[in-house]
DNA sequence: CTCAAATGTCTATTGATCTAGACAACTATA
DNA sequence: TATAGTTGTCTAGATCAATAGACATTTGAG
């Protein structure tokens, strides 16, 4: 028998929006997979004791993210299970380390500008406030959903062709090859989470509400001379971070 | 001018709860360092597009979590700013890691048990599943706020006096060196972030409706061989992760 | 002292969320 | 072909969340 699994009351979160986020986890922490499908709507109103109408609320949100699916008379099946899990090591590479987990993989550049460093990027960059910096704004996808948002920072100086170079090359390892910079290791990567931002909302996609991790990162060149600074979003709900010491 | 910022309608997340969020995620970005205030509830309420009491429940919430002081006549004070940063590397040490950051750090056994092995612990242990193991439950805290929960599992055979080692040492590295572990490290770390459950609430003492953010590691010995599977949640809005590669 | 600016409190109203119950429609199985 | 089990739909009422406006209270500056 499944146990009674407690939802709070007055928090600001809807109680069917709780229990999505729980009913989510389950399926992807494989709770549910003897059978394919999630327990039957009296069922978890039982044991989230809410009224079924609750349930079915959450439900038809799981339904919305293509989740699962409900079928009249059989139940609610589920759709899709895994959270796509992002490697963070020492050579950090987007691309390859989701390698196999998904089909597609695709990165579009949403837009590039030369500003001047502010006191965040200069820090990370190492380099002097209101120095050049190229900013390449980023959404990559896995098979057509999209993952993840960033914003990346190059110092200009040494990297000036950054933008172009990457519009082309889709890469951002193959566009340091192109400035003549070979090999580059993450130094530090810092990791909050948070509830989604309006802008993240709709460049993830997300069912409102929702949660996004946020990396930021500074990756270096051999002689520990930073080269990248990013912030990337992940949506939480579609991604684990794997981290590789 | 601050910027027109946006929250989303009907999301099943409360407009008071989606502010409470950003201005805690704008205090600890240093937002508002100039004045060491928030801005006036009316400047919120226009920033955001929503009315005055929105603000002022958006408020309530972050002066119960300790965060703000509003003060008739003046305004609201901030009181507390940066997140505790927690360290996860190669050999990743609880204790270590915090050193500078609070003063005061506690982690009380909640519990603990000798259990067979299910099939999660089982696979990260690298044992046969309904192996022995022994479960410690703890909630680390620093300056008297709790940051984490914790369950860790450590495999019985090997460890056999594990948690009346923990509970008289206080330590997982001093409870392994009394069985003869004098090194062990990281292996993997996976984070996943979602909602807070109920359990989580209360023990993290979190302002219902919060996030964690939930690191399932194992550590090995200098053989590979793994000594400790653990899953730890933090409250979100006070820790952040940094990753050292 | 006076006044502007800020937070504190109250009332009233609207819309979203949750509960409760009843019944229809569909599916699989005995 | 019944029947149990499941999802779909409808109505009604209670509670929470958000808006709107008015006014009190406190603080700091001129």
């Amino acid at each position: 028998m499944a146990m009674r699994k407690v939802v709070e009351r007055q928090t600001g979160v809807a109680l069917w929006r709780q229990i999505a986020d729980r009913i989510r986890l389950a399926i992807s922490n494989g709770d549910y997979d003897a059978a394919g499908m999630v327990p039957p709507e009296t069922a978890l109103a039982a044991e989230f004791g809410v009224n079924r109408h609750t349930v079915r609320s959450a439900l038809a949100a799981l339904a919305d993210e293509g989740l699962v699916r409900a079928v009249q008379g059989r139940g609610t099946m589920i759709e899709r299970k895994e959270r796509v899990s992002y490697p963070i090591s020492k050579r950090t590479r987007f691309s390859q380390g989701l390698g196999r987990q998904v089909k597609e993989i695709g990165t579009r550049l949403l837009g590039h500008a030369e500003m001047a460093a502010t006191g965040e990027v200069a820090k990370a960059l190492r380099i002097a406030l209101g120095d050049p910096v190229i900013e390449l704004r980023t959404v990559s996808s896995g098979d057509g959903r999209p993952l993840s948002v960033s914003a990346s920072y190059y110092p200009a100086n040494r990297f000036p062709r950054m933008a172009e170079d990457f519009a082309q090359l889709h890469s951002v390892t193959k566009a340091f090859a192109a400035h003549g910079l070979d090999d580059y290791v993450r130094v530090s990567t810092e990791i909050v989470a948070r509830h989604a931002d309006a802008e993240e909302l709709s460049m993830l996609k997300l069912s409102p509400g929702a949660i996004v991790l946020e990396a930021q990162s500074v990756n270096a060149d051999l002689d520990a001379k930073p080269v990248e600074y990013s912030r990337s979003r992940f949506a939480a709900d579609r991604m684990k971070l794997r981290i590789e010491t």
